[in-house]
DNA sequence: CTTATATTTTAGTCTTGCCTAAACTGTAAA
DNA sequence: TTTACAGTTTAGGCAAGACTAAAATATAAG
């Protein structure tokens, strides 16, 4: 009679450092859907790459303990994964933030660039830009930059078209995904930092229509107010972006 | 009667831009051996990889028309390859001289988080980073940055070795394996852009003594002597270094 | 000239990350 | 309630890049 005995002790996933591409998956599923669970498909379309692909990743983030996933349901993250996301994020944004206020990157070509260079920057790299950006709340766009331990405040910002006729508004964030809208607003000064009066928010249609600290008249249709998102100006903004 | 007519009419290995371990070798090539042939244990060792695995690469190389290799003679690079490396170098000098100027980074972690961002920049980036850093001709430890079109001058460099008593000489560059030996000359501000006067060369033990800027005489024992390059004062430095 | 040693190459495998094609599941419409 | 279809998973593969072990070659020493 004879045995043979198998031990293996070490678990290669559990502590080797997560791969570039466990990352983008992290992270996609985090901008996707938040804490909520994330579809095969929606992930797939913003990764490019195959469902295949993305059912056989959520499976090894299981694994990792980086999501939890059911078959059929999507995949959500766990608190693990979602530190690991944010990580990244803050990486993103402060990249992305250099890359604009620093090396003169215009907003079409920044994202692209900050998406390749996220994934070879150290924990130290990351810090030591911070430093040099003077630790900014946000990025260029107006996103939060999350904290370096992995925490992010919930912000609850109105839309343009969610305004009223009369209110003065603080531009806290610019977020849309074509690049044309950025550099409309953009072209016009409507950024972060800048404070615009509103002037009418027409039911019917959608159109915004705000005077900007000039004096002009701006007459935003709905996707264009759907980008834009304000405060109160009543309310202190927590990190104004100097306007351009 | 049927016909089926196969048309590939794409080189993948043509036309596909070097994926970045194929950089690596190139640039290890090109650093162990210049234009002469570099051997797969050298490669294999300054990249920390198995001999196997270059002779393998050494292959792939020859067939993308980046080096010439022959069985037991080792890899030298074509023009093809050699502009490649160029270009990482490049790279690599201007993002060290950014960590180092910019971001505060140590002599000693500058090498490896450089290693890892030359593979993710673009050369749009490459190029906007010269800008901001005013087109240095020279990275912080005196060695020459190639020109975005992949020449790079011959230089014709002494080290303090090689220097005669009496002589005011610049010191150009400063090149050692050891972060040690960097640290030893930076703490004394014997860097690239100072220059100093040679009181003693010994040939019996290598030592060098110099005087520096301040009237202060340093000995300097083989190693640090041979680490350390200079240039007659009578001759111009094409691209000196602020001093530290 | 032969042998010992160092180096190189060959052969066969592994892992990561992706793919396509085919099978499966759940949901919404007829 | 059955059917159609969108979405998902399974199965099988491929390429890059690395590894180990074993075979082959070169070189240096006797």
């Amino acid at each position: 009679m004879s045995f043979i005995l198998l031990l293996d002790m070490s678990d290669p996933l559990a502590t080797l450092p997560p791969s570039s591409s466990v990352g983008d998956y992290v992270k996609a599923i985090w901008e996707i859907a938040g804490s909520e669970a994330a579809s095969t498909k929606d992930v797939a379309a913003r990764l490019s790459v195959s469902s295949a692909s993305v059912t056989n990743m959520f499976g090894r983030l299981q694994e990792m303990g980086l999501a939890e996933y059911e078959r059929y349901r999507g995949a959500s993250l766990t608190a693990a994964g979602r530190r690991e996301a944010l990580r990244l994020v803050r990486r993103h944004r402060l990249i992305e933030t250099f890359l604009l206020e620093h090396l003169g990157y215009s907003w079409q070509d920044v994202h692209e660039e900050a998406e390749r260079l996220e994934h070879a920057v150290s924990d130290e790299f990351t810090e030591r830009l911070a430093d040099m950006l003077g630790h900014p709340g946000r990025d260029p766009h107006g996103d939060p930059i999350p904290a370096a331990d992995g925490t992010l405040a919930v912000e609850s910002l109105k839309s343009l078209g969610e305004t009223e006729a009369g209110q003065r508004v603080l531009i806290v964030k610019v977020k849309d995904d074509s690049a044309q809208v950025l550099n409309y607003l953009g072209e016009r000064s409507l950024v972060p930092g800048r404070s615009v009066k509103v002037r009418e928010v027409r039911a019917l249609d959608g159109v915004v229509t705000v005077e900007d600290e000039g004096g002009v008249e701006h007459a935003l249709g709905e996707s264009l107010a759907r980008a834009v998102f304000v405060q109160s100006t009543l309310e202190g903004v927590q990190d104004p972006v100097a306007p351009a």
